[in-house]
DNA sequence: CCAAAAGTGTTTTGGGTACACCCATGA
DNA sequence: TCATGGGTGTACCCAAAACACTTTTGG
């Protein structure tokens, strides 16, 4: 009862408010402890993992959407967000994951339930700050998690597809500047920022030539130094410059 | 009554075959006469020009939908086709056009009409060879023919924005071999295809650098010189290679 | 003073650009 | 032989890669 205004519950009531046969999943990025993290939720008594997704309101954007469940799942507004690819093979559809959570939570299942068609998914990137974000399950989902991109639970559907093409997509965009931006801190070392690259790409890279590059780019300001307490050099901290 | 079973007809009298509010939209780009050209149909009677486009079946890949879209209208099997981008902003659902088209053509307009609905379309790019192609318009179309990418006529919705869209996609992809090996001959000279890159791109490029790239790309063969009948050296023919 | 991390300098390489120059061809 | 388009060689610039070297810090 309570839960039924809550925004992050969906109203399965009333179910033609939305846009039939299509879906926004997002595939949400964080970093932390020199992990790159994916939220990935779990259906209530099912065992069902699932990337956070949503529906498109009939007079909802579908951008929108995607930033809805977006701020639903994380509690954060104004993220960077990005759509990515449209999933739409018949191997995706495939009712019987859903058709498990509809059953272990005592829901009508019947052949026509909205949750039970045929969906096409509009995949979309999120790159938050791990810091900031609260996770939210969803009113199906006993859980809302990270976990380390290279190390996930066995996903429904093509939603481990759906993540490889996020990763594809989020490493062939290393070089933009949002990446880092948005999933670390403010300040950072140029360390920091190396090891972030590194764990996107899944491979070393060479310290000098990084740092260099990252320099002649000209988005960085260099700020004070950082105190770290070690018994080496302490590193300058950098910051992205603000768009001119 | 004969135009029923031609697959190059929509079947109006089944729209419950097709899924609803989601549509594949093509942007086919061809090549000829020194210019980039996009099939453009113009509906029937009511001066509305639009892309391509069709509805995904219940039982169809999205990709094979837009493959079915693509073969209806150039007859031409086995096309290159990318997917780029989907569109759903709430700007784009505007019943009035294809309600004009609707009434010039005699057809029953209920509000809830399968075609007046508020749709997510799938840009895709595909890339033939001017030459093969033979336009055929579909059931709601007069026409269905090429335009010079840079002189289209006013296009309805939002396809002028889709456009857009597959053209920065084509030109950021300019370096991928597959653009200049299905928009042009087997066979081409340097010049040709320096000139169908300038085209895309809309700039002029150094004639001697740009056969250094192709050259050092590693994707062309050198065939023949071909005979111009021109007042100059005669230039050789090149080839992509085929992949490795 | 040593180890470890951070920062800088130097050299090499390779692609991109610019331009000079040569080649082939038909008028 | 001349104009024109096609092909090649050379010089220059700049960014990336590789490596040497210096600087800073706590132990």
């Amino acid at each position: 009862m309570e839960q039924q205004n809550k925004s992050s519950q969906l109203p399965p009531s009333d179910w033609n408010q939305y846009m039939p046969g299509i879906s926004a999943d997002c595939v949400i990025f964080g970093y932390h402890d020199k992990e790159l993290k994916i939220l990935i939720l779990e259906y209530k008594q099912s065992g069902v993992f699932a990337l956070p997704g949503g529906f498109i309101r009939k007079d909802e954007a579908l951008d929108d959407a995607a930033k809805r469940v977006l701020e639903e799942r994380t509690g954060l507004t104004r993220i960077y967000l990005n759509q990515f690819h449209t999933f739409g093979n018949l191997e995706r559809d495939d009712p019987k994951p859903m058709k498990t959570v509809l059953e272990k939570n005592d829901m009508p299942v019947s052949d026509h339930h909205f949750l039970l068609q045929r969906f096409i998914s509009v995949g979309y990137l999120a790159l938050v700050d791990f810091k900031k974000v609260e996770p939210k399950p969803d009113l199906f989902s006993d859980s809302c998690l990270w976990y380390d991109a290279n190390n996930l639970p066995g996903l429904m559907l093509d939603h481990q597809q759906i993540v490889q093409t996020a990763l594809k997509y989020l490493r062939s965009n290393i070089n933009n500047h949002v990446i880092g931006q948005n999933l670390l801190d403010e300040t950072f070392t140029m360390g920091e920022l190396q090891k972030l690259h590194e764990t996107i790409l899944d491979e070393k890279l060479h310290r000098t030539g990084f740092h260099r590059k990252m320099m002649l780019s000209k988005s960085l300001e260099r700020l004070g130094k950082k105190k770290t307490g070690k018994a080496h050099r302490s590193p300058f901290l950098y910051r992205f410059k603000q768009k001119v």
